[in-house]
DNA sequence: TTCACTGCAAACGCTTTGCATATGG
DNA sequence: CCATATGCAAAGCGTTTGCAGTGAA
């Protein structure tokens, strides 16, 4: 990622940080920058793990609060894909996007499709109801994929 | 639930359990009857206090067991609203729906839209992949109604 | 200086597992 | 009969909480 969109998010969540009166700490800082190192979707624990292994080593405890707090400035979204332990992805420069995931071999693939709007926007209209976010999730199997049952993701 | 469309779940769930060699308990039978029974959504911990009051009074691990065979034959299905426990709802005489959830009274809205099947055709076609279900799910708050912003769901 | 934050470990809540007993086939 | 299911309790596992010590403001 380059340095430019680096600092953008690090000046975004520095301003929420400031408006919340929330402390800037090093290790928060350090987890939103290790976020935004790490490629797709993961876990508090490997969120854990790879910060042990960095020059700020949190605890979970602090994990949790960040991701907190990242949420709140919707930094990061928040994922449950029918496993009982969350999953998460950086949300900045990456536009709103849906998953397909592979009960095979676990795999989350993205895509895109412009008439989930149509969908939100006839639902608010019919509903009487004032919707901020969605999930549309496809589970099912990836075809002509070489590693599919492999779990590997 | 009229008595000729109870009769016709439990013939599919005694196929199915002969099919698979299963046990044909009488605990089975009582925690199918009463998820059917029961109107909305439900979790583990309400079924088995409410099993607790029947006839049948079943341990926590025979509604874990049971709950497993009736998704592995689609009389119920399962979902993650966001929260740590699973939720669950009866999917026989039950079309294929999706879910509004408040996010202030956590109430769980049903609706239905034919649109989704479009979106689903599509992702099949182009990203090689087969479809076996899917989870819509919309977040936001539920506007005019009476009991909003109170937990009651 | 002060109070929110961190780290650690214990507690929590849902789910799974192990084992002795019971029972369907 | 005996392999599978049940009941109970313990263990697992992700997440939350309590508390003493630390450091941002």
């Amino acid at each position: 990622m380059k340095t430019e969109k680096k600092n953008q998010i690090k000046d975004i969540f520095d301003a929420y940080l400031s408006k919340k009166n929330y402390r800037k700490t090093p290790e928060r800082y350090a987890i939103l920058d290790e976020i935004y190192k790490f490629k797709g979707h993961f876990d508090v624990e490997s969120m854990y793990i790879n910060m042990r292994n960095k020059k700020y080593p949190v605890s979970r405890a602090t994990v949790y609060n960040t991701i907190e707090i990242l949420l709140e400035c919707q930094l990061i979204r928040k994922h449950q894909f029918g496993k009982n332990h969350a999953q998460y992805e950086k949300s900045f420069f990456n536009r709103q996007h849906d998953h397909l995931i592979c009960t095979n071999c676990e795999k989350v693939i993205e895509f895109c499709d412009p008439r989930i709007q149509g969908i939100k926007d006839a639902i608010e209209d019919t509903m009487k109801f004032k919707i901020n976010r969605h999930a549309l999730n496809f589970y099912g199997q990836c075809l002509d994929e070489e590693n599919c049952s492999k779990k590997n993701y």
